[in-house]
DNA sequence: CAAGTTTGATTAAGCGCTTAATCAGAAATA
DNA sequence: TATTTCTGATTAAGCGCTTAATCAAACTTG
């Protein structure tokens, strides 16, 4: 910058305010010193203007949960929006450790983050840090949060499931500790209908029985007149697949399976996978802006996006909407007068459930 | 640190001398002063570490290829790898775009980077920046590389096969710009031998006839004699595994099928898949020691990993062994006596094939 | 036309840390 | 005891940028 001064025969200040566009200096200097930042290649030291402004114009991304499939996605779509707002973005991974979490966002605070966004661990609660903190999970989480709405893509299913003509439906869930998945598999719920027969398998409590990677019984439920199995995540949907295929059970013949998340290889697979998927581009903006907006009271978005705003819900809360993807795993069910030999074990059981 | 100073009554310098370990300082003040330190919560601003010496101690992270779905493990080692040495790691993404490739790592050396970690897109040359680079790419690409041995992987899965006693194998690959699968693919060649029959499909090239997602036509191949699928990625196992299962072929009693890279869901499926998986940690660990060295000619790593120059080779390249992992996928063939039809069809063509 | 206002630019201090140069006093040496 | 060497600490400058305060000159105005 003192290059450019130096070479215009000027003070430095001047240089500053022209680049940044906030002081008084004439139009024609001004254009000059851009000329000639460019001539000489000037690149702004953003450490020196951190160290004057107190701001680094970076953002701190915390993950918890590792091999989560989804955070490429994630992880892409908030690179995006902060570098479109001018922000980069510092990663922490906390490796699924609790305590871990914490040291990794302090280390990124130190790192001198401008703000942090959260994506927890499974029922953590982020100790309200005194800095700016958004979090991505489910909305039944509480405090500053941004999310799809997982209850609302669970219904989509449920509902999609019931209007196929299922009447029998098992929810696949893995960890009941997951506000992510209790939401997806109480929106199912919600959406199939109480007048219908549910049941939910917890694969973590099937684990603990019979060890990590063990079947789910997926067969089993099937033969006893289940018709429609909900996995909460892409994932599971693939165990279940597979075990019934193994099974010989036919999709979607004899039975339909359905997803969440639309995984890279969910359409890839026979039958492709009926999924949910959500709109990471929406949610990570809007972490992104809800972030700014704390960072600056005054922030206002660069390209202005009045659609952010429409998922407002209480105390800073976003829900962005999930999207049905309907493929081929997902089908009426065959009719009572199926061929099949398990379709005439079918115990219409409408029972009733817990909400 | 001027309040530490002031608290005891002595000058910044002594401080940063004491802090750092630097300069001299008597043990007792020495002391003290980290005491102090302590006591105020003194947490140093790297900015203006940043700012003084010209090293912000945080290492950029490009990544090209986004719905790669390794990533995730990618990230978390050199998270956990810079990290160990001090360093934060910012994100770059290019979004399969080559152009925006270098404008993503322009901006991180603008971020102040001291070093780039590349993870570039299929057959791309990045132009050798006067910045410290390393790439994380397959060893046949030229620079500064480090990488798994993917070649060395083929071979482990082509001889697994070869030793199962298939003598009739196709190779799946997706797409043969990709230095990554030509090398695994070349491996697979190499490692099954010369004397048996291999052909090599690329879904591209089918794709470009049939529509992305179209069938492979695993079946139609299986019918013709082939017993072994080798596909140079778990995702394109997962499409030929699912092709076969929906026409009726049995796995592994009819067909067994490999894949490459061990993506979470691989053990989940049935059945579980053979696969091969590199040693993300160790990779991550020497492309991080790369960029070090690169960096300050001088650094000698934290804790001393002997292990780590051990695979080295030509021009800093380096290439970690990848490792087998058998599962249920892989079985020897049916013996030729077998009572399944399309075992019946098997060709023995004991061709030659390109090396 | 003198007083007030605007405009365009400068000065100088400061952000938090590092580090070469300096210096006073203590210890070692002659 | 006079001189040199160490030692432990200080001074001061500087990293690249921002910004409040200042200022001179050029405009308005009544």
């Amino acid at each position: 910058m003192s290059d450019i001064a130096r070479a215009l025969g000027i003070s430095t200040a001047s240089v500053s305010n022209a680049l940044s566009g906030k002081g008084r200096v004439s139009a024609n200097l001004s254009q000059q010193i851009s000329d000639k930042a460019r001539e000489i290649g000037y690149v702004p030291s953003l450490a020196g203007k951190a160290l004057s402004t107190g701001k680094s114009h970076v953002l701190g991304l915390v993950l918890a949960d590792i091999g989560n499939p989804l955070f490429p996605q994630i992880a892409q779509a908030i690179e995006q929006a902060a570098s479109d707002e001018g922000y980069g973005v510092l990663i922490g991974d906390s490796r699924g450790d609790v305590h871990l979490q914490t040291i990794a966002i302090s280390r990124l605070i130190q790192r001198g983050a401008d703000g942090i966004i959260v994506i927890p661990r499974y029922g953590t609660r982020i100790a309200a840090l005194n800095h700016p903190t958004v979090m991505i999970d489910a909305p039944s989480t509480p405090g500053n949060t941004v999310s799809a709405n997982h209850w609302q893509g669970g219904v989509l299913v449920g509902r999609h499931l019931r209007d196929l003509g299922h009447i029998n439906l098992a929810i696949i869930g893995m960890n009941h500790q997951s506000n992510v998945q209790l939401d997806r598999a109480g929106g199912i719920r919600e959406g199939f209908g109480s007048s219908q027969h549910v049941q939910t398998i917890w694969i973590d409590a099937v684990e603990e029985d019979h060890g990590p990677g063990c079947e789910i019984g997926a067969a089993a439920i099937a033969e006893s007149g289940v018709t429609a199995f909900a996995a909460v995540s892409d994932l599971h949907a693939l165990r279940v697949v597979s075990e019934l295929q193994r099974a010989g059970i036919v999709l979607p013949d004899q039975a339909s399976v359905t997803g969440f998340d639309d995984l890279v290889w969910a359409a890839a697979i026979a039958p492709a996978l009926t999924t949910v998927r959500m709109d990471m581009d929406t949610i990570a903006r809007i972490a992104v802006a809800q972030l700014l907006r704390q960072i600056d009271p005054g922030w206002k978005p660069s390209r202005d996006r009045a659609s952010d705003v429409s998922f407002g819900s209480r105390r800073g809360q976003y829900a962005v909407p999930m999207k049905l993807i309907v493929r081929q795993s997902s089908a009426r069910p065959a009719s009572g007068s199926s061929t099949e030999p398990h379709q005439t074990m079918i115990q219409k059981t409408t029972g009733t459930e817990l909400p």
